[in-house]
DNA sequence: CGAGGGCGACTGACCAGTCAGTCAGGTGCG
DNA sequence: CGCACCTGACTGACTGGTCAGTCGCCCTCG
């Protein structure tokens, strides 16, 4: 997926990168055109395959940048010195955050990559397993010190606890009105309650 | 979307629609051509756009169609006279018996609506609300009767029981294999069991 | 002077939607 | 009863437009 080595020309490459964000965010992948990356970017249209593969090299590109960094955020999350509860804190903290310092980024990548099952999704599969892997990894620590009680498989958890935060994710994409700071920092909170607590009083 | 009163001519225009879930949850809505439809129904490509406005609309029956029923479910649900868990409990029930009923066809409503922020979500926003606003109705009923605590809010529980649910779905049909009877059962427990009983121990 | 970053007109494939026409079954009239 | 006419379901070749990816050229910098 382009120059692996030495970094030859990372001005422009970063440029559409970034144009490429905000093209896909507005219009999504398949509505938009290379030709409008290159226009965001101020770049001509050949430039996009100097860079790039494909159109779709651009995406994984994107996609694989960001996810990389938030899986290993998790396993350094799990090797930290605390309740699994506040491990589970802190992954909800990461992704919330993640969202609210370039929500366009995070709309990307869901919303064409980790819940698009016939297109990306199918294809970072394995990358996207390694994340709920990690979580149920998490989640399963809290099973062996008797933090958390063993009533569902880890696995099964990791799946509704990194559902219940890409769901929250999808309505601020769906409302793209601003969000306001407390309601991110609500919604943290409130993950972790609802996962680790339950509703029953 | 065609003949409203009388039906005239039922047979082909369900054979159409039958065969679009089959191809849509083979290859999904962008990639396959009316053609392929056309194909799988054994009918003439000109016959779809007799029955139906637009491609669009194809998609568009499929998923009213059956979201209707679902949100009839859920409000069915909230009237009878058991606990609120119960009724949690008979959504999530519902809704994976849906699945195994039909797979493809909830596959297409995830995946090319549902899931779909920048094309058929956006556009049936106010239905895919509906049924969230139900199931946050038997959150609050719950609240009020002093069965669930009031932790987190009925609308915040819904999208967590929800997105659950439907992280759970995708889960199988990225597997797209056979899916057994044990694992259909156990998920409606288990997704009960996480939302309501909490992790914690 | 040449390597390679940068350019954008062009092409070939693809596909949603159209439309001119066929045909089977129904209806009314002599 | 049967002929003429009508209706609309059904067909599939065709069109118009779109767009990913190519290619030959230019221009700058070392």
């Amino acid at each position: 997926m382009a120059s692996p080595a030495k970094a030859p020309a990372p001005d422009k490459r970063r440029l559409i990168l970034d144009a490429a964000v905000k093209v896909f965010a507005r219009r999504g992948f398949t509505q938009c055109r290379v030709a409008d990356i290159a226009d965001e970017a101020g770049v001509a249209y050949g430039l996009v395959y100097h860079y790039f593969r494909s159109k779709d090299a651009v995406l994984d590109t994107l996609f694989l940048e960001r996810w990389n960094v938030m899986v290993d955020v998790i396993g350094e999350v799990d090797g930290r010195d605390i309740p699994a509860a506040e491990k589970l804190r802190a992954v909800a903290g990461f992704i919330v955050e993640s969202y609210r310092h370039d929500p366009e980024l995070m709309k990307v990548i869901i919303v064409e990559v980790t819940r698009a099952a016939n297109s990306f999704g199918r294809t970072h599969l394995p990358e996207i397993r390694r994340a709920y892997d990690r979580i149920a990894e998490i989640v399963q620590g809290g099973m062996r010190t008797g933090e958390f009680r063993g009533a569902v498989t880890p696995h099964f958890a990791a799946m509704a606890f990194y559902g219940a935060i890409e769901q929250v994710l999808t309505g601020w994409i769906f409302a793209d009105g601003p969000v306001g700071d407390a309601e991110f920092d609500a919604a943290k909170d409130s993950i972790v309650e609802t996962i680790c607590g339950g509703l029953n009083g």
